[in-house]
DNA sequence: CAGAATATACCCGTTAACACGTAGATTTTA
DNA sequence: TAAAATCTACGTGTTAACGGGTATATTCTG
């Protein structure tokens, strides 16, 4: 017999955890090994816990499974990372993937035969996207081919969206694991591309570009 | 032997179905009729089901489960409404309550045996609202309240458009033939007035509000 | 007419934001 | 492989922005 897919997973709503658990823990190939509320908090178990894919919520505070996936991907390169969203929400998708710091994407509304077919492909070396989520890709690259007019990198997108949610450079620097110094030279740049001074610039901007 | 508590559950996300399903399906006193991703698909099922309480998601596409609620209630009084909400969605729960639609609001993010505890008080004929809805509730309120109250004055619409404009204090109190200060105290009256403590939150008030 | 709302104006103190530089490490692209 | 872009980071300043008050004259409103 071979050998179980070890499962991590984190989800800041107990319920879908629970729920996963209950869909996924009689599967004779799939073992969940840890689970968890909070990001940080799975992010200190997989070091001890076997695991081979950690399945992640996308939508989470205060560390989002963006940063999560990067990290575990950084840290531990060799477990998979498969992402669940609640919609598709495109936006982050495009820069896990280049970066591959995930091997999957997937909405909440999979039903329990396509998640466990994700599941085993991605623990065979393979990728798994849903439908939906290859769809809202295809629109987000044409957003970006738009804003690439003015050139703003992904990195710098990332913080205009951050300062527009009313966050401090210190803050930013903390979300995004920078310094604040590094948080402040992205903000210089930024305004140079988009000849603005001020954050207000910044914020029209995101507003009528629908970064927000 | 007491009759169990005979459930419907509909909520668009077919993996948190299975997550209730599999929490619940195993207790003694409770037993799940139907369920579906469609919230007018179950409406048809409860009619030949036999239900006692439906739990039903807030936020789904294209009927909402609040519109869910308010339709089951009237056509079919004896059933409970137990809502479900990814996160404190104020808006609504105060016109369900209102309406005496729903029985009970909770996160998703409730655990197994607090949602347990709240089916079975919901079967007994009361009430529950975990602790999350009613701060959330609260505040709601208190925004609402605060909200009313928010006359910005001629002046000071005046200067969020020049704040807009990106016009520093000096600026603005040179076009208006005002003092420095007197700009000053106007922006502090609109921070108040507004619950924001930065031009960005100015800013995207003024959008949301259409004032440019 | 009395109270509320508005527009005006000032003081004091703290600090986050911004200007202008420089520069190494990594990744992407030509 | 060389060049360009990107992300990272630091130093030194200046000042506009913001929080906390107080206060007066005028107009609106019950």
């Amino acid at each position: 017999m071979k050998e179980k897919i070890k499962l991590a997973i984190v989800d800041d709503h107990q319920i879908v955890i629970d729920g996963l658990h209950s869909l996924l823990s009689n599967h004779p190939s799939i073992e969940i090994t840890c689970s968890s509320t909070s990001a940080v908090e799975i992010f200190g178990m997989i070091k001890t816990h076997n695991v081979d894919i950690l399945l992640t919520d996308i939508m989470m505070e205060p560390m989002s499974g963006v940063v999560l996936a990067k990290k575990v991907h950084e840290n531990y390169p060799s477990i998979k990372v498969l992402a669940l969203s609640m919609s598709g929400a495109g936006d982050m998708v495009d820069e896990m993937i280049r970066n591959d710091s995930i091997h999957g994407y997937v909405l909440k509304n999979i039903g329990r035969q396509e998640l466990i077919k994700a599941i085993q492909k991605i623990a065979d070396g393979g990728i798994y996207y849903s439908e939906e989520i290859l769809e809202s890709l295809a629109k987000e690259n044409d957003r970006k081919q738009q804003a690439a007019q003015v050139h703003l990198t992904d990195r710098e997108i990332e913080i205009i969206r951050l300062i527009e949610k009313e966050k401090g450079n210190k803050e930013i620097a903390d979300l995004l694991f920078i310094s604040e110094r590094t948080v402040e030279t992205h903000r210089k740049n930024i305004f140079r591309k988009l000849k603005s001074s001020s954050v207000i610039g910044l914020v029209k901007y995101a507003y009528e570009h629908k970064l927000i």
